[in-house]
DNA sequence: GGAATTAAGTGCGAAATGGTACAAAAAAGT
DNA sequence: ACTTTTTTGTACCATTTCGCACTTAATTCC
């Protein structure tokens, strides 16, 4: 692991994954896990109501380093999203992409969503991209932005599955899939909110199990 | 804190509903007009974003008077939420209540709740309750009790429209009408959502009529 | 007219906030 | 050893924020 030879100059080695050799002085933070830390922040406290000073204790790097390694506090706060999204997407795209029955394949959807929206040490944290379409969205074109590709990338999502599953015969020919994707994406979205108000998750997996009922016969 | 601590010992008279003579000055503003235009802000920018400064400005009202009527700046939140409650309680229980049929009043609903969530002159205002569990249910109990309270208001309005519906025939007798209101709460909720970013009224109109028909398929 | 009462208006102040300048520190290159 | 490069850590600044004292103004009651 440890080729600390000089890079041989013909050699068009990749990035080396470790060790990169970096020149000044070490990093003291790992900057994934600080994403991670503000991460945190920003899902319990919001935009405005998180500081810096909060930022800088979370993650453990002072205010200087903060801005030099993320820029500004809405630039770390898009990163923070951007992290966030791809994390949730990492979750749930082996589910959509699995070739499981409709209903399995929701249900599991469905527990993934209710483990990150209920997970959280001082609460439920719910879901960025609610809490970032209720309050930043409408002022901020870029989060606008963001936030549209969220949902719409959910609707996309659900919404093979639904068509998916209507040319296997899962659902009657009547069915429209989009209709079903933005009622599954509804049901996303009533989820992450009933969590942040912590309605306990048996109630929750009662409103999914209701939703499932209807989604999937849907005759 | 029961007993109020000193009540008039001859005047028991219920409040005059007009020229109530009070005695000292008289106010420079009208206490709901202020309480509305508090709402448009705290609407807007959420609880944190919004200033003591913004909110004497939009009043008209200086900070010590805002003190002096509504109390603190949380006091003044939860008036605001209180106030828009009741608006949105007011604008939906005719429909709720009207005798008409399942689909009608449910497109009656929705036409008023995107009225609610699209108006505004800086943006779609979207839903203080979306809002306000997306960012100050987790921390604040008063404010999640509020929002729990809303949640289920609108769930079992819808409830009660379904029950109805299956008691007239509109819908087939396995219908559950509990899983059915969820999912029209789960509509309003998704379009509050992305009313706030900005997504056209045409688009959440199709939304909402894709959801109705499959909620009022009753095939 | 004067006391009592209620609200408006000015302004203060302590704390917090976002952002940055600047020097010290830790590593690599020469 | 000395320079270069990159990051850390301290300290600071200008501004904003919330809340409140205190004075002034307007009105009713006696």
């Amino acid at each position: 692991m440890v080729q600390k030879s000089k890079r041989p100059p013909s050699a068009a080695k990749i990035e080396a994954p470790v060790a990169p050799k970096r020149r000044g002085r070490p990093r003291a933070y790992e900057p994934e896990v600080a994403l991670g830390k503000a991460l945190d922040l920003f899902r319990r406290d919001g935009f405005a109501a998180t500081s810096l000073d909060d930022l800088s204790a979370a993650t453990g790097m002072n205010r200087p380093s903060l801005y030099g390694a993320f820029g500004d506090k809405r630039e770390l706060y898009i990163k923070s999203y951007q992290r966030y999204r791809d994390d949730a997407r990492a979750a749930m795209v082996d589910i959509f992409r699995a070739d499981a029955p409709l209903r399995e394949r929701l249900e599991r959807i469905y527990r993934i969503a209710l483990d990150i929206y209920l997970s959280g040490e001082s609460g439920p944290r719910g879901c960025f991209t609610v809490m970032t379409a209720a309050s930043e969205a409408v002022s901020d074109p870029g989060i606008r932005t963001m936030v549209v590709e969220g949902l719409t990338e959910l609707d996309k999502a659900f919404g093979i599955c639904f068509r998916h599953a209507k040319e296997r015969g899962e659902l009657p020919e009547g069915a429209d899939p989009a209709a079903l994707a933005h009622l599954a994406s509804a049901t996303i979205h009533t989820i992450a909110i009933r969590a942040r108000a912590r309605v306990p998750r048996g109630e929750l997996e009662a409103i999914v199990k209701g939703a499932l009922d209807v989604l999937c016969a849907a005759k």
